[in-house]
DNA sequence: TCAATTAGTCAAAAAAACATGACTACCAAT
DNA sequence: ATTGGTAGTCATGTTTTTTTGACTAATTGA
């Protein structure tokens, strides 16, 4: 059992729940390179180096369920999966930005 | 070893440091607390319910390390030790404050 | 001098996160 | 019919993070 029992994925500090969507060891590398177009599985998983499909996996699909990406079957040529920054996760681009000013 | 190979502490992605920086299960409670004034160990254990005094020495000790808090010996009645948002934990409230918009 | 409060450290165990390798299933082209 | 590309899952193992419980050491008040 954890610690602290609150209701559900809710933290104490309103601040910790975005920061765990955000945190993982692949999800900020995802984050950036959606910011440039939608991802693909494969290709993503070959730009990310030292990476393996289950952790790529893991961490689209929780940030699919944190609403900061969308999944898309795309219905053309070889028919694949696209992920795109939601709305929500594309306005998340002001806390990166906000966390510009402390590259230490 | 670890897959990628940089520098120190140096990630492929900048927000990685501050994140790292700001994540994980205390850090984010203890810099809220740390908004309302100087922290000392033991009080900051009682408050951290579910905490324990490992894991909020290493948060401490690593957020010290980041130059987000000070540590300081007070002289005074009890002799004892305090821990203040530096100057540049506390420009930090920023990247919260651009959390909050999405509080889900 | 005894007990409590201060602020921790250390070794070990438990839990969570991440990686590995095998396997699945669909579709298209040869 | 086989190969290769699409996008994964699953069981297992390793690594990292967090917790537990015992212990230390200086200071303070009675």
């Amino acid at each position: 059992m954890t610690t602290n029992n609150l209701p559900q994925g809710e933290a104490s500090c309103p601040a910790e729940n975005i920061l765990k969507q955000l945190s993982g060891k692949w999800k900020p590398q995802i984050y950036r390179l959606a910011l440039d177009g939608p991802l693909r599985f494969n290709s993503l998983l070959r730009q990310l180096q030292g990476s393996n499909k289950q952790s790529v996996a893991t961490a689209l699909k929780e940030m699919e369920e944190a609403d900061i990406l969308v999944k898309t079957v795309v219905q053309e040529k070889p028919l694949h999966i696209e992920y795109t920054l939601s709305e929500r996760g594309l306005a998340m681009v002001s806390v990166f930005k906000s966390m510009e000013g402390f590259l230490n």
